[in-house]
DNA sequence: CGGCATCTGGACCGATCAGTCTAGTCACGT
DNA sequence: ACGTGACTAGACTGATCGGTCCAGATGCCG
């Protein structure tokens, strides 16, 4: 992939989001946060005037638009909504376990567990209906009958399994997921 | 909600498990959690010789107990699985809203989100499994067929409708949470 | 009463926190 | 070649962090 030169303001907002998604917004310091990123405390500020805060919002909106790539790339080439949850969650295994099987949603670590601010959690909530919204869009697409109750169901679901496969060190659990949505439900 | 008759010690972990759940183990700070608990340093550290980090690992355990009884109380009485669960989403729910409808789980939010200390998340993995096979004993006992996989599943479904819920800020996703597990399986 | 252990109160510590500031470097248009 | 704005570099600051320490209460035995 493109991963060259990349230049410093995205530098920091892929170490932000890795590390905010393994100890959470108040569990990074700025010193470990730029020597990840190999820049200096002056570009940090340059990039994002309002520091910390601005870089974790720009760090949550970059992985949510990751993740909305994930979904797009799983169901714009299934045959089936079945078939592209399953390449979902497949893809998600690959991620739990690319990132050391310890690390949590990117956006409820960066954002619900940052400051108490009130926008932060808005655009959590924004990014998470993104998610839901894309997915509603493919279930519909993809002929499930209640496509925004299927959508919802999947979050739910993705969310808890990356829990308890957490838990459990396994991406299997992740795996699995697709066979708890459609075990009863093959009419 | 003043706790008078309770001894420090018992206020220093119920301070800790509210404010961790809210921000996390590293977004509390030592001097809000003692005028949290009305407590002076020195209590802390001698209840808990290794202060912050065994603080934390008591409020998760006591967090867990009281999910446990939790639990308990929702399928004791019950007379099908089905009813259990919805006593227990519906319990869960009221926990929700009460607490402000946006703390996490209390468990994740402490643990977790901690130390990178692999103690703090094993004991995070046994306290998740504690609820597990409490679920579990219970499916079991009301004549669940699959009472290992149908606990799994009803802690995802806890555990990733909760995180919804607390984007919307609605408990209604909890409680919608038994029609999303027992829609189709009307067997 | 004395003697001892448990618990409390808070002053104090070095480390680290997020954030500021300014001098210096660099790329590029003219 | 020069000027200008974008960017880097890191010393510095005040606040707050988790943790230590010990003097004073307090309770509970004799």
């Amino acid at each position: 992939m493109t991963e060259r030169p990349l230049p410093t303001k995205d530098r920091l907002i892929r170490a932000a989001a890795d590390l905010f998604r393994r100890s959470g917004y108040h569990g990074v310091g700025l010193s470990e946060l730029l020597s990840a990123a190999d820049a200096p405390k002056g570009s940090l500020y340059h990039h994002f005037p309002n520091g910390k805060s601005d870089l974790a919002v720009a760090a949550a909106t970059w992985a949510s638009d990751e993740m909305l790539r994930m979904i797009a790339a799983s169901f714009e080439p299934a045959k089936d909504f079945e078939a592209g949850t399953r390449t979902l969650c497949h893809k998600a295994a690959k991620m739990f376990d690319k990132s050391g099987q310890w690390d949590g949603c990117p956006i409820s670590a960066t954002l619900f567990e940052g400051p108490g601010n009130t926008d932060f959690r808005q655009h959590a909530h924004h990014l998470y209906e993104g998610w839901i919204t894309e997915v509603t869009h493919h279930a519909a697409q993809l002929g499930e009958p209640d496509p925004r109750e299927t959508a919802d169901t999947l979050f739910i679901l993705l969310q808890g399994g990356w829990q308890l496969a957490r838990a459990r060190q396994s991406s299997d659990e992740l795996r699995k997921l697709p066979d708890r949505l459609f075990a009863t439900k093959t009419n």
